[in-house]
DNA sequence: TATGACACGTGAAAC
DNA sequence: TGTTTCACGTGTCAT
């Protein structure tokens, strides 16, 4: 624990710090020769997927942020660490992350697919790493947009202890309820101001 | 086999609204024959780690919550669903989620170890599985904060439009924006109002 | 049927 | 050393 990282603390509106320089790396795996190895023809869209996120492919909406408010934080999207991707390279076969002890054996397709059948290059197995692929990039889009979410967040909050994702929502917690508890004492004192007051009622100032 | 689970569905805190009713449940497979079928004798450890977030186990700090203030939401722990327990049961070894080339042939030992040592069962491979289960705990205990934080943040923000983890941060943004710019406006509001009125300063109530 | 949200386990990395 | 945080891919459920 106490990770120290960077511990910016930046102040809310000027230029936001990335967050901790995490992991922010690209595995030197990808875009090798293990990935074009023995697939068959159709890395192309799992390519073309996992792409979307650097706006290399689709021109996306990769930069959600048009939902709350105007600006934010500011582009802040980066490369993840593409661990080993599993998918399109060695193991073309689904390895589904726990001996399910097969009990479903729905899919389970022949492995190196695609240029058995010669003819139709889209049987299910295609069909089913395509929107696998897909689905991998939905919730890598998922993630990005919580972790801006989360970033905004921690903009606004001005006692920042610690980088974490928990801790930054835990401050905001605090600070939520601090703003609240002056808001309703200065709302009271202000009432307490007029009332001692009555002519003249107060100035409106800004609607 | 086709395990559909049970969706237990237990409220966790009673007053506010328990979040939109995710998945909430406890796969029948858990605590099953399966689990004990072939496993030799070191199935215990993972037990006793996979169910510290019970509580059946150690008396820990499974609640953290004592961080922030007092009250807030309420124990809102709940159980997890428990897909397929990958750990003790029916695949003793390790299944790394991805083929990873088994480049690395490090552990990789022979399964069902425990009682072919006799006197030792404390080999590596026992040893990594240990602390492999006690990782998983882990990582589902800071899941669990990091949850718990963001309902305590949900019940703090009175406009909440979605339930997805993004839209309560998202409205926790806005929300903070608004208290922000009320508690600023309210302050100059005071600060005129007394300028109006240089004589007795005015008693501060609660000092 | 397809998409979104979620919890999970897991390797890597920072402490 | 071990612990903790993180992003990832994946299966499942609900819309």
């Amino acid at each position: 624990m106490e990770h120290h990282h960077l511990l910016l603390q930046l102040s809310p509106p000027p230029p936001p710090p990335p967050l901790p320089a995490v992991h922010l790396m690209m595995s030197p795996s990808f875009f090798d020769a293990g990935v074009f190895a023995d697939v068959g023809g159709d890395w192309m869209e799992d390519l073309m997927h996992l792409g979307e996120l650097f706006g290399v492919g689709v021109g996306g909406d990769d930069d959600d942020n048009g939902g709350v408010d105007g600006r934010v934080g500011g582009g802040d999207d980066r490369m993840q660490e593409w661990q080993n991707n599993c998918e399109g390279g060695g193991s073309p076969d689904h390895q589904p992350s726990c001996g399910d002890g097969d009990g479903d054996g729905d899919g389970d397709v022949s492995p190196r697919d695609g240029e058995l059948g010669d003819g139709d290059g889209d049987n299910s197995a295609t069909r089913k790493r395509r929107d696998r692929s897909k689905t991998i990039v939905s919730e890598r889009k998922r993630r990005v947009r919580m972790k801006e979410k989360l970033y905004e967040l921690r903009a606004l909050v001005p006692n920042i202890t610690k980088m974490d994702k928990a801790s930054i929502i835990a401050d905001a917690v605090v600070y939520v309820k601090d703003l609240q508890a002056h808001a309703r004492k200065l709302k009271e004192e202000v009432a307490a101001l007029e009332e001692a007051r009555p002519i003249r009622p107060p100035p409106p100032s800004a609607a």
